[in-house]
DNA sequence: ACCTGCGTGTCATACGTATGACTATACACC
DNA sequence: GGTGTATAGTCATACGTATGACACGCAGGT
């Protein structure tokens, strides 16, 4: 009668899928049935043959469960996101990968959102997590991390400063350590530092644990000798004037693996060789530390681990709603090609 | 009288955050006027004084919209997937930035999810999809492209191969003979190929365009000069045996600049200058070609237009609904240092 | 005859938002 | 006073799924 009151008359003219609905129409059941069969919750309730009846009905139809439904009457996606500060950076991929494998073995997905270093670009993030709902979000050490927990309530921070508000505090001071005895071991007394600029905040707390580390071996801490730009458009050309000059360090820390290819370049056009005559240790243990020639010498945060860890955190802040135990990652030194002896 | 028929009765005693009634009641209006403020409909139809009263409520509140109940509502998330087959690898990083950036202006966000090379991975980022809402699917060339578009209907197709199911055409034809052209150019008649092994299917076109290139300069293929395991154990000795037997080609082409530092690193071994005994051509231009030393030519595959021109397909392909115009990325070869003429 | 329990489903409602249709008031113009 | 139109909202309903409560039939026990 009164069919022309709103456009659902005619059968599913928009294009949305078929419902759960169409689907118990065609087999001859309730909506119900349906919705058990498909959360997976038939067992001792359905028959196996209207089980099978009414999946052979979706499959003609096409069905597929419509996830904004689900999440709205669950209230959960089962989605986390993991943000990072560069997805060009191999380690987060690494991370990335062992995320999603340790998330899927507790039934949640896992995306990554790729943040700039910039903090303006922290607020597009929250207005890209505002439209969407992640269950729990994943993310490193950030001036605006606060932020982000108003937006997604159970965010999991990663953390190499102080394990204060980290869930996951992957200790900067223990890494640079560990990559200082060993150059102090080889008899090194001069070592320099290659960091990202001052915006990549993740990674801004080894700057600190450099001088600590320096300090702690009784070694000087020689500004001249850190190297923050690295992919300015002078930063070769500075690298170059710093290692061609009478009083160069004899080795260097590099903040991330990623930078240590600069090091070789600028080793490479002056003819020192390494590890002979400049020794390197990255931090990370990417893949390409072991691709570069000589491989490189480094201090692992095994990326797999890290993911592990991190869903683990984050699934624990969604279970319990409160702050999740503190993790810490163990780190380890990887010695290879780049490091040897002063001469 | 009946409040105890659900356990709804006492306000809010679940997890979930204020809802927008919630506010409506906090700020004296009704649930629609809450609804249209926040969803941006509210120019000439709610007073100024009513909207910030209701805001202000709403941000005493902590009030969020609900992201689930307005995709449900909406039939879409504003969310796009970009499936890719190795997060690690720096190009899609790339891609994903510039893609993130072209959907934002069009009010979709994008994320990226890692899909491996192995077959079996395709079949479990189906299953992830399936839990999950996007409106768009990004995704190379692989076997179960098909497969995905059952799930996600507006999948969009990055092909090297052949236009046909593709939306976003990246010529591996063109990319390759732009390679072999320089090379010949510079008098190489061996060249070999150093390709990822053959499950990385986004780049099995490659090595076809590779044959047909070389034998449009006349130049013969030569299979001991085709490299295709390059991360396996032994892959670098292989390389190594090939580049110190005494028919050794004088140039490579890598399908991906990621692979150069492999050449990089057994030529180095062998002492073999880079490029005065061998020249190496790239594809992709990633930052690391840059940065390597002697700095890698390579055939640039903007990442940029690149993302850009995915989203732009999958957008028409969301709102059209129909298969989107067939797009050809455009390439060109920047020559850098690891190129030279042949002794 | 009555209760218990099990197997199989169905009913009704709620999750939170968006929106077309409608209402109410104020003012203006003829 | 009647008509028109702008302003400032409200009402009711729909999106598709999940689930606690309930229903019905039958077997078995007492």
């Amino acid at each position: 009668m009164d069919n022309q009151h709103h456009g659902q008359d005619n059968g599913r003219d928009r294009r949305r899928g078929p419902t759960s609905r169409d689907v118990a129409q065609a087999a001859g059941v309730s909506q119900s049935t349906v919705s058990l069969i498909f959360s997976g919750k038939d067992a001792g309730r359905i028959n196996p043959a209207t089980r099978e009846a009414v999946l052979s009905a979706a499959a003609t139809l096409g069905y597929r469960l419509n996830a904004s439904a689900r999440a709205l009457k669950l209230g959960t996606h089962r989605l986390l996101a993991l943000a990072v500060p560069n997805a060009a950076n191999p380690y987060f991929a690494a991370v990335l990968k062992a995320a999603t494998a340790a998330a899927r073995a507790k039934g949640y997905a896992v995306v990554l959102i790729n943040v700039g270093d910039d903090p303006g670009d922290g607020e597009r993030l929250l207005e890209s997590l505002a439209a969407h709902t992640f269950d729990g979000l994943i993310v490193w050490e950030n001036p605006w991390t606060p932020t982000a927990e108003r937006f997604v309530p159970a965010t999991v921070v990663a953390d190499g400063l102080s394990p204060g508000d980290a869930a996951v505090f992957i200790p900067a001071g223990v890494i640079v350590r560990h990559a200082i005895e060993h150059l102090a071991g080889l008899g090194h007394q001069k070592i320099g530092r290659i960091g990202f600029d001052m915006t990549a905040i993740p990674f801004r707390s080894r700057a600190q644990a450099f001088r600590e580390a320096l300090s702690g071996h009784s070694l000087r801490f020689d500004p001249r000798f850190e190297f923050e730009e690295p992919f300015g458009a002078t930063a070769s050309d500075r690298l170059t004037a710093l290692l061609s000059g009478p009083d160069r360090p004899s080795a260097f820390i590099c903040d991330d693996d990623l930078l240590a290819p600069l090091a070789y370049r600028a080793a490479s056009r002056l003819g020192l060789r390494i590890p002979d005559d400049l020794s390197l240790v990255g931090i990370g243990d990417i893949d390409l530390a072991r691709l570069m020639e000589p491989d490189l010498t480094t201090v692992a945060i095994p990326p797999e681990v890290v993911g592990e860890t991190l869903v683990e955190a984050a699934l624990e802040r969604i279970d319990l709603g409160s702050k999740p135990a503190l993790r810490t990652i163990e780190t380890r030194l990887v010695v290879r090609g780049s490091t040897a002896k002063t001469p």
